[in-house]
DNA sequence: ACCTGAACACCGTTCAAGT
DNA sequence: ACCTGAACACCGTTCAAGT
């Protein structure tokens, strides 16, 4: 029944030479760091250890584990240990660590963005935290879940578009090509769009033609945390009445 | 050099019997529809069409375009066909729009939020309708941009987080797993989790055990959808000075 | 307790060959 | 123009066996 459970944290300790469940996740994260998720696999993961595959099943149940313990050991110190008597300031600094954590393993950005709730990636400890955040600004009963679950993806929803991999395969070929289709957007049909283009190009989702990696969207993720500020602090009280 | 060119529109249509691109593309989304993205094979998808596989592969250059298309098609039609005067229904009606869309093909809400850009999923006709309600609301310059960045961000974000496809293998025992996970938090570790789970259990991120295709978040997207609205607003103007 | 080793049932994609 | 058919180089995971 019970497996998958490791020497239990104290014991052994003196030889590096068995596996541990901990050197799996670590040698899994820096491989997601390189080849990103979709190339990661099982295999290559125990190649690099010197190990049979099948040898890391004793660590871990699976693929998706390794991708998930690998998720949990990015976000480790994400949460600040106190919460800041300024709700606002605190809703600007917690969106500026996630992205500056995503950042250092931009290619864990996908899971994060889509697998969210399957894995237990995300420490109880930020989820206390934002809910300190929101009680701070006045949120309580139904309004307080319906701010956590704004406040998660706002957290959640631009880095993971700006992080997104773009196709890593024929990467200058797509860009060109990525390019050319930009530039032929008709102005007859779509006028803004190209009258914008100039602007877009810089750094504009699905327009650009490079990675938030390469190309921080900077000033938009700015603008993004003010927006997301601004609207809590409008939700607090219900809607004045008006049109 | 110039592949993957089907018959070119007219021509032919008399008999069902050859493939064409778009039969492919919408056996593929189907294909998706019952399986999810992971899942989803190209063999798979062969053997529903009684084809070999590499028969697939005049029609489309591989499996990532299969999606792409497939994932296209499920926007098709979603860009509504005039701007509307007021630029917040407007907004209100593009996220509830977006939301209506992508519920109806639950499984590529990963896709979208992960590879939005590395496909030609997203219409121009979108883009060009965002823009346009933005001018509505009076962005233009540098500001223009970042408040599309941020529109495109919410449109995607809240979505792709609320249909997150739970791990569907042994799902009833995650489910079990999971709940006990949750009901387990240390209330003096972690006491505004412990308090709020009731509430919480209902359907916020993280602790739910359900994907938002069997339990809708409706009231926290209505939320989050005014904060976004409200949060634009505020970001018409320079912040006039004030902390 | 932890790893080897063989085996199973798959993949996506290539290339040459048919019609 | 469009599809067959064989082949290549992979996968994740199981199970029994070793030590």
């Amino acid at each position: 029944m019970q497996k998958h459970m490791p020497p239990s944290g104290k014991g052994t300790g003196t030889h590096t030479d068995g596996l541990s469940r901990d050197a799996v996740l670590n040698a899994a994260l820096a491989l997601i760091d390189r080849k990103g998720v979709n190339a990661f696999s099982v295999r290559d993961l125990a190649r690099e250890l010197g190990v049979y595959p099948t040898a890391l099943y004793w660590h871990v149940p699976g693929r998706n584990a390794l991708i998930a313990g690998a998720v949990a050991l990015a976000l480790r110190d994400l949460t600040p240990r106190r919460t800041p008597p300024d709700w606002q300031a605190g809703v600007r600094d917690l969106l500026r660590r996630y992205r500056q954590a995503v950042r250092a393993h931009p290619h864990i950005a996908p899971v994060l963005g889509a697998q969210l709730v399957s894995n237990e990636s995300m420490p109880p400890e930020l989820m206390e935290h934002i809910l300190a955040l929101l009680v701070r600004a006045g949120f309580e009963g139904a309004p307080l879940r319906h701010a956590y679950n704004t406040l998660i993806a706002a957290m959640v929803g631009f880095v993971t578009l700006e992080l997104a991999p773009l196709p890593d395969e024929d990467a200058d070929a797509w860009a060109d090509a990525h390019r050319q289709r930009m530039q032929a957007i008709d102005p007859a049909r779509h006028p803004l769009l190209a009258r914008e283009m100039g602007r877009l190009r810089q750094g504009a989702f699905v327009v650009r033609a490079t990675s938030g990696t390469q190309a921080p969207l900077d000033s938009s993720f700015r603008f993004w945390t003010e927006t997301v500020v601004q609207g809590l602090a409008a939700m607090r009280a219900p809607p004045s009445g008006g049109t």
